[in-house]
RNA sequence: GGAGGCGUGCCUGAGUGGUUGAAAGGGCCAGUCUUGAAAACUGGUAUAUCAGAAAUGGUAUCAGAGGUUCGAAUCCUCUCGCCUCCGCCA
């Protein structure tokens, strides 16, 4: 149980009851309050008359009455019990729904309360005069690079083949990440795709039943397929208990991703913007509580940086409340300009997950004063389908041909 | 997938129904001794939760979940993990 977090609800239900409104959740503090008050009751009951029960079978001869006395203790032991665990579950699933606690300069509101904080880049100029118009990316690539017809015979929709130069950009894309971010302590990793459900429910992912049906769910193993790297990253260090000086503890990913997209039906439906599998660059931090803050200012600066070096213009954007997944307290979201498109789409998105993901998967760090939960925090380096639009939309030349970013060059 | 073995504290490892949160050793921390260090000696060394201002006390925890019993690390059932052998396979 979230006992953590039950609590912090305890100490100040007010805070609760704000934030659950901001984020437009349904969950009754109040009932939780009730609930945790009669659980506490059950528990004192029980553990009076575990007591008395240990204090007569420690004597070892004792009488006959001694003997009913214990017995019919017994009984209402497991009675009591019964109680306590199911107070417990209807506690337990109540906390589950909590989503974050959003930090005071996350906007409240829904997704048209999001902020855009700075334009950042030099668009490309495209002119008429020139004799061309940018394109779209698929207009320019279209099955010489991504060969989505192909995939929709062999698959379905949403999918997409990635051929000839946009394989080798992607594998220029990854190495170039792994090299930069080194500078900075992230450790490579390439997960398993697939992580138990167990792990899921401790990202946070999954609240209650209903959500197994967002995702590829193997309901005979308990598995599924993940969504991002993020799922696996945060899984791996589940019940672990870390060392003061081992944080932060630094990950960048490359793994495939799988999305249903279920609650996206007739958006983007052109393309490979919006798919059911693509791999992605992932950056993940463990990090003290105190530095969780900087360690997100990190992970948009390595963002920005990478958009840079790559010579993409982009924007970045504040998160509204409404807007955030339940894990995170903070999100900032890096758009991409796209000149055929003529608008800004998202490619980045960085959260601090606080120890809402840590409370869920037991992950704490020894501290001099007991065992502290970390936090989490995770951010896109790369996702290789969207950057890859990007990249085909700022570098196309006249000729309808690519440049290639000057930072790729030298790993193609 | 089949057969067998194992799962105790930071580590090694004892414990097969009754003051066992758990022997012993190691490690770690503190003290004595020493110019300093080592060695030796002495003492300390789990976590969670509830009550309490605190001191402290209750409860739980020997992979996990159930069960038997007045009482379970110890007996029974199931699950999970690890190891060995066979089968299969990048």
């Amino acid at each position: 149980m979230l006992i953590d977090l039950l609590k912090q609800i305890r100490e100040n239900p007010e805070y609760f009851k704000q934030g659950v409104q901001k984020r437009f959740a349904q969950v009754d503090i109040d009932k939780i309050v009730s609930l945790d008050k009669e659980w506490r009751g059950f528990l004192g009951e029980v553990e009076f008359l575990r007591s008395e029960q240990k204090s007569i079978s420690k004597n070892k001869q004792f009488s006959q009455d001694d003997l009913e006395k214990a017995k019919s203790m017994k009984t209402r032991i497991k009675e009591l019990e019964e109680q306590v665990r199911n107070a417990e579950e209807e506690l337990d699933k109540m906390l589950c729904q909590i989503p974050n606690m959003p930090q005071d300069d996350v906007p409240v509101g829904d997704e048209t309360a999001s902020k855009v904080l700075r334009e950042v880049g030099e668009k490309p100029k495209f002119s008429p005069e020139d004799g061309f118009a940018p394109k779209e990316y698929l207009d320019l690539v279209e099955d010489k690079w991504i060969d989505v017809k192909r995939a929709a015979k062999a698959i379905g929709a949403r999918f997409g083949y990635l051929r000839g130069d946009a394989v080798l950009i992607e594998y220029a894309l990854v190495r170039f990440v792994f090299d930069k971010l080194a500078k900075h302590g992230f450790i490579p990793v390439v997960p398993p795709a697939m992580v138990s459900k167990k792990s899921m429910k401790g990202m946070g992912v999954i609240d209650s039943e209903k959500d197994l049906a967002e995702r590829y769910y193997f309901p005979e193993d308990e598995i599924f397929l993940i969504g991002t790297a993020e799922q696996a990253i945060g899984a791996m260090h589940q019940d672990e208990i870390f060392e003061e000086k081992d944080l932060p503890l630094r990950y960048i990913a490359f793994s495939p991703c799988f999305r249903k997209e279920a609650g996206s039906y007739g958006r983007d439906t052109k393309g490979i913007l919006r798919v059911h599998y693509f791999e992605k660059m992932e950056m993940f931090i463990f990090s003290k509580p105190e530095d969780s803050q900087k360690e997100q200012e990190l992970l948009l600066q390595m963002e920005e940086e990478l958009m840079q070096d790559l010579g993409i213009p982009y924007r970045v954007v504040r998160v509204s409340t409404g807007d955030m997944y339940n894990p995170s307290s903070s999100s900032y979201d890096i758009e991409a300009w796209m000149p055929g498109q003529n608008q800004y789409r998202e490619t980045h998105s960085n959260s601090n997950c606080t120890d809402f993901q840590s409370r869920r998967l037991n992950i704490k760090y020894k501290t001099a004063d007991g065992q502290k939960f970390v936090h989490t925090l995770n951010g896109t380096a790369f996702a290789i389908g969207r950057i890859l639009i990007a990249i085909i939309e700022n570098y196309q030349q006249k000729d309808g041909s690519i440049e290639i970013p000057k930072i790729l060059k030298k790993y193609m």
